[in-house]
DNA sequence: TTGATTGCAAACAATTTGCAATACT
DNA sequence: AGTATTGCAAATTGTTTGCAATCAA
């Protein structure tokens, strides 16, 4: 975890539901699914840390919610997230693709792609249709 | 302009602010910018409506307030923009790199990106010091 | 014991909505 | 004239803050 912090109930709560949510949630799933057990205020605090510690990615939905996608231990060596801009939903792909316009990236143009992080914005399948 | 719609004197004072802006912008910049001229709430609707349409980019900072971009009417063929995680900055990159990744991610990943709005997220040089 | 964490209620801030007045065509 | 747009005030919604009670070390 981290140093100056204290191991508790509600964050280990969070975190298990973190661990096992696959594609992007908001506060408000976290509070329905946990129903009670956590406090709102806990889970926007707790879940902002988590952001803050880079174990997730914050983005902004056209609900003008936030909304959180768990982005470590990913067994991928590349992967990126292509997120809809009609439906909203993210994609995690896994593929190198993304490596080649990293490094060109940080070569030709300083600056550095969190390659964790990186989000592109489209228009998927299912909505281009 | 569009079909089933006026050409008022707002729309037009916003067109024209926005059209001269370089980097982002929030409604606040255009409400203090427009100095009354235009109404709050029609801001709102206005420069919705042209996110709508394309010709603006929106998303979201870390004071949790919509910004937006001016997407349209650049010189360039290619182009995305490189967003700072952690100043907030958008920088627009004219560099044709992006297109092995646009048609690549469009053949494989069936998705399409729109070319005019791709924002990829990372750290930029000031930051990353 | 001491400092961190929790969670309620209240405060905030950005955005949206209802609606009557007004402007566009 | 008929419809779209405007803008105020009020309502909503997502998020943050103050603070006393509670918990972890």
């Amino acid at each position: 975890m981290k140093r100056n912090s204290y191991d508790t109930k509600q964050k280990e709560l969070i975190l298990e539901i973190i661990k096992n949510k696959k594609g992007e949630f908001t506060i408000k799933d976290l509070y329905n699914e946990l129903n009670g057990k956590v406090g709102l205020t806990t889970i926007y605090r707790l879940v902002d840390s988590l952001a803050k510690d880079g174990i997730l990615n914050k983005s902004i939905g056209k609900n003008n919610s936030a909304y959180y996608i768990y982005c470590e231990e990913c067994e991928c060596n590349n992967h990126f997230y292509l997120k809809c801009d009609s439906c909203g939903k993210m994609c995690h792909v896994d593929c190198d693709c993304i490596n080649d316009l990293s490094n060109h990236i940080v070569k030709n143009h300083k600056f550095k792609l969190n390659k964790e992080h990186i989000i592109i914005n489209g228009i998927c399948d299912k909505c281009s249709k």
